[in-house]
RNA sequence: GGCGCGGUGGCAGAGUGGUCAUGCGACGGACUGCAACUCCGUUUACGCCGGUUCGAUUCCGACCCGCGCCUCCA
């Protein structure tokens, strides 16, 4: 049975399929008019770590996750860079492919656009027109009334009159009351637009989601996900929208993600000290950013600091190095460990606790490495990259994770010192020997001698 | 101001009403030509004050501190 906490509740709840042994969860993605940053990894790291766990556990998932493809921002940017926004969104829906690949994420099962689904959107806010619970204003845009939805705040835990009375809610005329959202925004002269009922326009940003989920998972579905900034307004206006329209709940459980700080200060687009995944990437090995990111638990806050993927590389590099020169059981029995993975996962996915066992495995298969205890070592190994692979971690060759990146000092020449050190060895001439060990090391190549040999990594 | 979350050992970071987190670091030992890696062992925790309890880091209340949302943001 898994548990997991669901922001509305506020409390964890033992996951039930709507169908059982199927599981339909739609996570808000991108607004694709710039680079992926750190918060967004998080995200993506978290649902994929979710989504994998749920078919390790045998569930058939379908999992959804939407691009924003047209918004005021994306058309602010390319009108910027004097580009149709279109080859805009195209490029960075790219670099988030690129991105999201290089951290190990899976592609969900689908991507639906927003511009995709202009004709649902509008269906349903004619909809919600005809129910009574949106009204065009005099300015052509068309306004959710947010009176007419009695559960309106019962995610965010927010009362209608507090928001209503808050000073910082936009002043906007149009608006019967400060608390309603734009469904439909009219297109001034130029402006990029679709025909609708009401005029010329485009959607609004919260209408795509209800809007792409119903037509993806259906009304109701099990799972909904997304960054901890969306909870309000955006996740508690597709509420709003969706069950209204419908008259059914809209969603089982409300999955969050925790903030991305750095440097002890919140990311975010207005303070313009978010790092990108590209620019991460430059100094640091991906998988040990994907590590870095299941280090911690997907709910809590993290804080991102320029040393702070140190011990997400030691981890690795002993995971590694464990692996190294152990051929991997291909199925290996199920091990208590195993079990203990799986308890920690079906708490809420404790992806800490899971790591926990990780070591515990590495620890083993150690001991029956140095015991020379070939076929244990070779079942355990296959433990092991068995459990990281449901963290989407330890998937590649130890060398490529030891080895990378070695610059100008490569492979060859790297062993070609080594074999000259053994020759020196050899003749007892140590001090030969420690100066070329000294030499690599100043290069960042670490030696590690065993009765098997010499075998090097990166630092 | 409203709503919500959190304060754990040198650091990172889980968790629990009463024997272990885990990793990094430190210390001792084994291994090694010396190292590195690895193994064995040791070490230091639960913001503050009350309450409930045989017993609280864990439950309850107050307090102090930090953080998030309330505005585009994952």
């Amino acid at each position: 049975m898994i548990q997991l906490y669901s922001t509305l509740s506020r409390k964890k709840e033992t996951f039930q399929p709507i169908e059982p042994g199927k599981v339909g969860i739609y996570v808000c993605g991108m607004t694709v008019y710039d680079y992926c940053h750190l918060g967004h990894a998080r995200v993506l790291v978290a649902f994929d770590v979710i989504t994998r766990y749920f078919r390790h556990r045998g569930y058939d998932v379908h999992y959804v996750r939407n691009i924003t493809d047209v918004d005021d921002k994306i058309l602010d940017r390319a009108r910027e860079n004097g580009e149709d926004f279109h080859v805009l969104t195209d490029r960075m829906i790219e670099a988030m492919h690129v991105d999201e690949g290089a951290l190990g994420v899976l592609r969900p099962n689908e991507e639906p656009r927003a511009t995709e689904y202009m004709d649902e959107m509008i269906d349903m806010i004619r909809t919600l027109v005809d129910k009574g619970h949106a009204y065009p204003a005099d300015n052509g845009d068309v306004y959710f009334a947010v009176s007419t939805f009695d559960d309106y705040g019962k995610l965010s835990r927010k009362k209608l009159e507090d928001l209503v009375a808050g000073a910082r809610v936009e002043v906007q005329e149009a608006k019967a009351s400060p608390a309603d959202f734009v469904l439909w925004k009219s297109a001034k002269p130029g402006e990029v637009s679709w025909p609708s009922p009401w005029g010329e326009g485009r959607p609004g940003w919260h209408i795509e989601c209800s809007a792409m989920s119903r037509s993806r998972l259906g009304r109701t579905f099990d799972i909904h996900g997304g960054g901890p900034d969306l909870m309000f307004p955006h996740h508690e206006n597709e509420i709003a929208q969706s069950e209204c329209a419908h008259e059914q709940p809209f969603v089982n459980y409300w999955m969050h993600a925790g903030a991305v700080r750095v440097n002890h200060e919140k990311m975010s687009k207005s303070l313009g000290n978010f790092f990108t995944i590209r620019d991460i990437l430059q100094e640091h090995d991906p998988e040990v950013v994907r590590y870095f990111l299941i280090s911690s638990h997907y709910r809590s806050q993290i804080d991102y600091t320029p040393d702070s993927l140190a011990d997400a590389r030691s981890a690795l590099m002993k995971f590694y190095q464990a692996l190294d020169g152990v051929e991997p059981a291909k199925d290996p029995a199920e091990t208590e460990h195993d079990q203990r993975f799986m308890a920690a996962m079906d708490d809420d996915f404790n992806t800490v606790e899971a790591t926990a066992v990780l070591h515990a495995v590495t620890a083993e298969l150690n001991r029956c490495k140095k015991a020379g205890e070939t076929e244990q070592s070779s079942a355990m190994a296959g433990v092991l990259k068995r459990l990281g692979g449901v963290l989407g971690v330890l998937e590649r060759e130890p060398a490529s994770f030891l080895q990378a990146d070695t610059g100008d000092l490569n492979a060859d020449r790297i062993e070609g010192l080594i074999e000259e050190r053994r020759q020196a060895k050899k003749n007892k001439d140590f001090g030969e020997a420690d100066r070329i060990r000294d030499e690599l090391l100043e290069q960042g190549i670490v030696l590690e001698d065993s009765r098997e040999g010499t075998t090097w990594r990166r630092e």
